[in-house]
DNA sequence: ACTGAAATACCAACACT
DNA sequence: AGTGTTGGTATTTCAGT
């Protein structure tokens, strides 16, 4: 991993698309060259994936809520995980140092939506003491490219 | 937008690198078919990009952390989200309801450099009232799909 | 590891249904 | 909107450095 693979990862996050061709020239590599790092990167799992950015609205996915779920009992946590993890509204679920046990990210259509993934389904979970919602009025950033530091050690 | 188009969109989040043949193949169109409403999907901005995953681990970010921030005058608002948002350790900036201004997912190198943008950066914004963080011990789940359901109405 | 070239696969425009 | 064809590009492999 040295600055040209850094390099490589910069605009791949930005432009998911960009051609062998165009990371060659942004790096001055040959096309061959560049293709090999970046099948490199992917091997070494740097690289874990590709993906299209959506636009929430366009799919009726306009709310956006944080959701601090507290857990009572040790023993609940795997099966919480387990469970919230495959819920496909709960776009994150870290587990957070401070008064709550874990901390999703979550999207619904509406209010509504969102109020039956919270008491109907979250909270049903075995487990689940109580939860605080933050709900998101606006965002003036989302799902910002890593910031990889092409000046670091090769 | 039909369930053809969504089920595109479910793909392309999965798999950026699909190519036409594979979204014909999946939805059951010609390859030509495929690319016409790949290429209106993001005419119309429903899809807005293209991006690679990165492993946070192997470009030296294993730290993540959710800060909230509380603003004190309204006046300063704009120039807190004009600030924060060029950050590039702010990967997400959200307004919120509650008890809390903004909501920032941030990642960092370590305790020491989360120290330096939380006092050093963010809180000698003007404005920037108190803050309080949550770090993410580990996370199950991080930039998942939006979920789109393939059985709404065409 | 990088280069350059050859073979393969892919995209995008076209005429037509 | 969709199909099949076609010409232009992009990717990928390989022998050589």
């Amino acid at each position: 991993m040295d600055n040209i693979d850094r390099n490589i990862i910069n605009l791949v996050q930005a432009f998911g698309r960009a051609t062998n061709a165009e990371i060659a020239g942004a790096c001055g590599l040959s096309v061959s060259a560049a293709n090999d790092r970046l099948k490199r990167l992917q091997e070494r799992g740097a690289i874990t994936g590709w993906s299209a950015r959506v636009d929430p609205d366009a799919v009726d996915l306009g709310l956006l809520a944080f959701i601090f779920v507290e857990i009572d009992h040790t023993g609940h946590n795997e099966r919480f995980i387990a469970a919230a993890t495959l819920m496909p509204e709960v776009l994150e679920l870290h587990h957070v140092t401070g008064e709550w046990s874990y901390l999703l990210k979550v999207r619904a259509r509406d209010t509504k939506a969102l109020e039956t993934l919270i008491t109907g389904r979250l909270k049903a979970l075995p487990g689940v003491a109580r939860s605080h919602t933050h709900i998101a009025l606006s965002s003036a950033k989302d799902n910002g490219p890593l910031p990889v530091d092409v000046s670091g050690d090769d």
